[in-house]
RNA sequence: CGGGGCGUAGUAUAGCGGUAGUACGUUUGGUUUGGGACCAAAUAGCCCGAGUUCGAUUCUCGGCGCCCCGACCA
């Protein structure tokens, strides 16, 4: 794509008024647009950022047997009322048409694909399943914060599994566990994210949060660096030392990544999802629930994965796989030729590549592709025009190499 | 929802009881061209309402909006 068709600009200053790091980043790339309190519109290289993180997690989610679904954003009054939560939800968004119909905006979806699979779970037979969705969610926050790291309207992807029994539940809980694990991972975040023991249910007493060791994060946690493993705050009088070794704890402050949450029958019970076993008798679906927020997680890898220059992108959530930078001046043709060149191989390679053909000064450019943060930069200039070289240098580098197409092609994450 | 702060051009800011200046951006012309250039010109603004006042962007009150702390948070 040529940087100079990309509607959006970057700017020099972020909004006085947003201290977050990722809003302050996010807004000067021109990755998202702010239209209100704990609300954002997503641009053309945010949403490329937003679909490489989906893609990652549709990826573990069908491997983990996840069926895709997409359900609505308006819910019927009723089901709320089914399940106590039309009243007992404070941060509901509740809305009227013009005769004065109420439905709710979906701030999770138990009370959409539970009377779904009602339809379609009868037998033990049916069981186990698991869908999920990757969708808008809306949560009446009073406070929204931290740029995207808490908003009113986000993008979550919730799943939601049905069990004949607890200990189907259970082994399907420990899979997305790792499921969970290896999306932080293949986004760049891994390695600072614990498996956090977090308060429960009514029918579970403990939950499973994913909890990114950040400052900017809103929730105290407390670490076994050894384990990879941590207790959230809230539960900490309840468990004072690591679950697994029992090592003593570090407080940390952490953003809440995603959760897992063992439901049981709390949603089935009121819709009456039961199945049919072996013998013939009725027995409640035990169900699970798993959420990841994009957004979130998009916002947490710009606050871990940022300099003072700008963001930082893990290769695999990248808004491109390369930069091409062109300095050729009027009148260059012979550097822009090999510009275009250069991206027409590495497009017919299966990448995708920004070219910033611009017509900047080289300062301007180099610091835009600073800001944007792709991993790969490359910049044909007159200084490599005539040679078979091109100047490379990662964003995570000081210093650009001098590096043929292949070296340069070794750089980057291989495509079939 | 409690507490605090802040609303001036697209962005960042200055300022004043007498209707606003600077920088960046944008437009035009020229000089430039390897880390956010320079000259000249142009463009564009006081959140809304009420009150006080001869006169309010400025003071007072109310509203709305945004940010921060707290509470809340599948």
């Amino acid at each position: 794509m040529r940087q100079s068709d990309l509607f959006t600009k970057t700017r020099k200053e972020a909004p006085a008024d947003e201290i977050a790091k990722n809003a302050q980043l996010l807004i000067r790339g021109g990755f998202v647009h702010k239209e209100m309190a704990g609300v954002y519109s997503f641009l053309p290289l945010g949403l490329r950022v937003l679909n490489k993180i989906a893609h990652i997690i549709r990826d573990e989610m069908n491997k983990a047997g996840g069926q895709e679904l997409l359900m609505s954003s308006f819910h019927p009054k009723e089901n709320w009322l089914a399940t106590g939560r039309w009243d007992s939800m404070t941060d509901l968004y509740k809305v009227a048409d013009s005769s004065g119909r109420e439905v709710a905006l979906g701030p999770t979806h138990e009370e959409i694909i539970v009377p779904i699979m009602r339809e379609y779970i009868s037998s033990y037979k049916d069981l186990p399943r698991s869908a999920y969705q990757i969708q808008n969610k809306f949560r009446m926050e009073l406070r929204a914060k931290a740029g995207i790291l808490r908003g009113r309207e986000f993008i979550m992807k919730d799943l939601y599994s049905f069990h004949a029994n607890q200990e189907d539940l259970d082994t399907y809980y420990d899979i997305m566990t790792k499921v969970y694990q290896n999306v932080y991972d293949r986004a760049g975040i891994g390695d600072e994210t614990y498996l956090t023991l977090a308060s429960g249910s009514s029918f579970s007493k403990y939950s499973h949060e994913f909890q990114t060791l950040t400052d900017s994060g809103e929730d105290n946690i407390h670490v076994c660096e050894k384990c990879k493993v941590a207790v959230n705050g809230e539960i900490l009088s309840e468990q004072s030392t690591c679950p697994n070794c029992k090592g003593p704890l570090e407080p940390k402050k952490a953003v809440e990544v995603g959760n897992i949450f063992k439901l049981g029958t709390k949603y089935s019970d009121p819709f009456a999802l039961t199945y049919k076993n072996e013998a013939g008798v009725n027995v409640p679906v035990i169900m699970g629930c798993y959420g990841i927020g994009l957004g979130r997680l998009l916002g947490t890898i710009v606050e871990k994965l940022s300099d003072e220059k700008g963001i930082v992108w893990p290769a695999a959530v990248s808004p491109f796989d390369v930069h091409v930078v062109s300095l050729a001046k009027e009148g260059e043709e012979n550097v822009s030729g090999r510009a275009e060149e250069l991206i027409a191989k590495l497009e017919g390679a299966g990448y995708e590549v920004l070219y910033d053909d611009r017509d900047l000064r080289p300062g301007e450019k180099f610091a835009d592709a600073d800001l944007i943060g792709i991993p790969l930069r490359v910049v044909v200039s007159t200084k490599n025009a005539n040679i078979d070289t091109f100047e490379v240098k990662r964003r995570t580098d000081d210093e650009a190499k001098s590096l043929s197409y292949d070296e340069l092609l070794s750089l980057l994450p291989k495509r079939a």
